[in-house]
DNA sequence: GATTATTGTGTTACGCGTAACATGGATCTG
DNA sequence: CAGATCCATGTTACGCGTAACACAATAATC
């Protein structure tokens, strides 16, 4: 009977008092452990205990906390995304396949923006570290020191999954965005374009972009033609910055027959200004695009591009990780998802 | 000198073994105290303290865990956000304006994709709350009876911000749906056009585009007009429910004169459509939309649209979340951040 | 029917931090 | 110089759960 009483509680914010599984257990008149078998591993207690226990939850309205949950079993249900752009309609995709598998699996997802940064994007690791993310996917395939560091040292899984590296941190899920440029270029070719003008995002800090473009001189190379510093540019995400280096090149090196576009939004944006202009596509220049942007296959006329699966990237990024968290795998994948090209009527 | 000696840690999974404060400490030699405060206070420590335990923290490579810190103080450090749809790029903008604030004060954020249905935004309110999460922001403004429940019970600050609703759960910063499509309809006719078609997603379970409907039809009631079943339309999200919905309206009803389609980019797919058929916008029929989309001002002819503040939306809802969570505010907020017409060619 | 497994529940000891209070010395105060 | 005040640090007691083990009651085994 002389039960010690109850401690008070550390303390409490104000009005609103969260109910704990002490309570339940107290109203339901059983232990604890009792109420956290029933809730997280119901085939442990007696159907009846089940029911007690649920019907109590339901009345109090107990809502468990999952950090009290993930600090006691050390296994946490959060997992961490760090794109470089959160704008960028092209990792809504990605972000939904990752999305759907971990919330169908009982996972959380943090997201952070890291920008163009490297920097940045280790802040954003760190971050997520301490929260005890259970794992990573990381769009970036290059990263600091620090960074790299880190993650070593916590010990989760990581997905990369903005290029099929060759030199991952730890798994990787993607495609090779240097055999798809290389492909394009030389797609381009046989379709007999011969100056074929190559436009990226800013290369610095963005491995995509560089990558991209070593496909394309690698393409250029077996071709035997020489590359042109004149057909190679690098432009700003955005609409406008396609517009403005479709009319940059065609004003300045008149003989341009095609432009691939490989990154971001700009060839549409270059798409609409030919529109605007009355330039005949592909008559007066080709256009290739590098994304599987839905709005490629409006535009007039639609758009020779390549397909990359992000969706599914998204999805396998996920479904790996949470593999690896489960222990159900414990060697590194590298998956190669692929791609494919759209021949349209623009190139 | 008989200091009970260390009791070993509950269980640690495999190999890698994450530093402790403790292990900061006993490095350091101080309490972990000290290291907490060194760490989450310096001012409350000596400078030579905080440089030492700052050296051992570096040396060692020790990340603070902060699901422990949450638990125990009682403070998480998470947002959770909840949108209809990752995928829509609408939701972008005020996404990356919730996360620079966040993130610029050592908040994380946690998103969830609820889908079109109520009953998933429930799940994804119950899936944070266990969290611990420090606040929400939710795009819808309808919500389950038990998600008004438990989120009453948890005490937490909540910002809407699909619609300024003027029935709000806490706070909403937003604009108003109804009167920018009150607004715009009332535009277009004084523009001179005669019959208004509008266009919106499906209505079912989406308040931002029943507002919308409402809007249109006030504005049609004002200018003594009877709205005309036939011109009312709703389709689901896309360019090509945008191309199929221009097509329809103009062959159905061959006296409309305008369009507005009041969400999503099915604007967009209709200019695209209305181009490759080779109809004169707005000669044959005028087109307005609803967001404010960069590609708006790209497609041939330019769209009239009305220009909302979403990134505005996100940074303003997150303050107002932090203020809440600070306690530098206590008062509920309700913020009408307004919305612009943009007068261009296409009506 | 005694012995061994199985099942259901409770007990104890943490997980990794922070709040609140305690302590000892330096500084101020009149 | 006694007493009040401050400052830097330590001690204790939790926050809210789970792991691991203990234990009693039932079921399976021969």
């Amino acid at each position: 009977m002389a039960k010690p009483s109850e401690p008070k509680r550390k303390k409490r914010n104000g009005g609103t008092t969260t109910s704990r599984m002490r309570d339940v257990a107290r109203k339901a008149g059983v232990s604890v452990m009792t109420v956290s078998r029933a809730l997280n591993d119901p085939d442990k207690v007696s159907k009846e205990m089940r029911l007690k226990v649920r019907a109590v939850v339901d009345e109090i309205g107990y809502v468990p906390n999952r950090l009290a949950r993930s600090l006691s079993s050390n296994r946490s249900n959060l997992l961490g995304l760090i794109v470089p752009s959160i704008r960028n309609s092209l990792f809504a995709e990605t972000i939904k396949g990752i999305s759907d598998v971990a919330s169908g699996n009982g996972y959380r997802l943090m997201i952070a923006d890291s920008g163009p940064g490297l920097h940045e994007e280790e802040e954003a690791i760190t971050a997520f570290l301490q929260q005890r993310v259970a794992g990573l996917v990381l769009h970036n395939t290059s990263h600091t020191a620090n960074a790299i560091e880190m993650i070593g040292k916590a010990g989760i899984p990581v997905v990369e999954n903005g290029n099929l590296t060759s030199t991952p941190l730890d798994s990787v899920v993607s495609y090779s965005n240097y055999e798809a440029a290389r492909a394009m270029t030389l797609h381009l070719a046989r379709m007999g374009y011969k100056q074929i003008a190559f436009v990226s995002l800013v290369r610095r800090e963005n491995d995509r972009a560089r990558e991209r473009l070593r496909g394309y001189l690698a393409a250029l190379k077996e071709l035997g033609r020489k590359p042109d510093d004149a057909l190679i540019l690098e432009r700003p995400p955005g609409f406008s910055a396609g517009a403005e280096a479709v009319m940059h090149l065609v004003e300045s090196v008149p003989q341009v027959d095609a432009i691939f576009f490989a990154g971001d939004v700009l060839a549409v944006g270059a798409a609409l200004e030919c529109q605007r202009r009355g330039w005949k596509v592909p008559g007066r220049v080709a256009l290739a695009s590098f994304d599987d942007l839905d709005i490629l296959r409006h535009v007039n006329p639609p758009l020779t591009t390549i397909r990359l699966p992000r969706y599914e990237i998204g999805r396998r990024s996920a479904e790996c990780l949470l593999d690896r968290i489960a222990g159900r795998a414990t060697e590194r994948v590298s998956l190669d998802l692929k791609f494919e090209i759209i021949q349209r009527e623009s190139a």
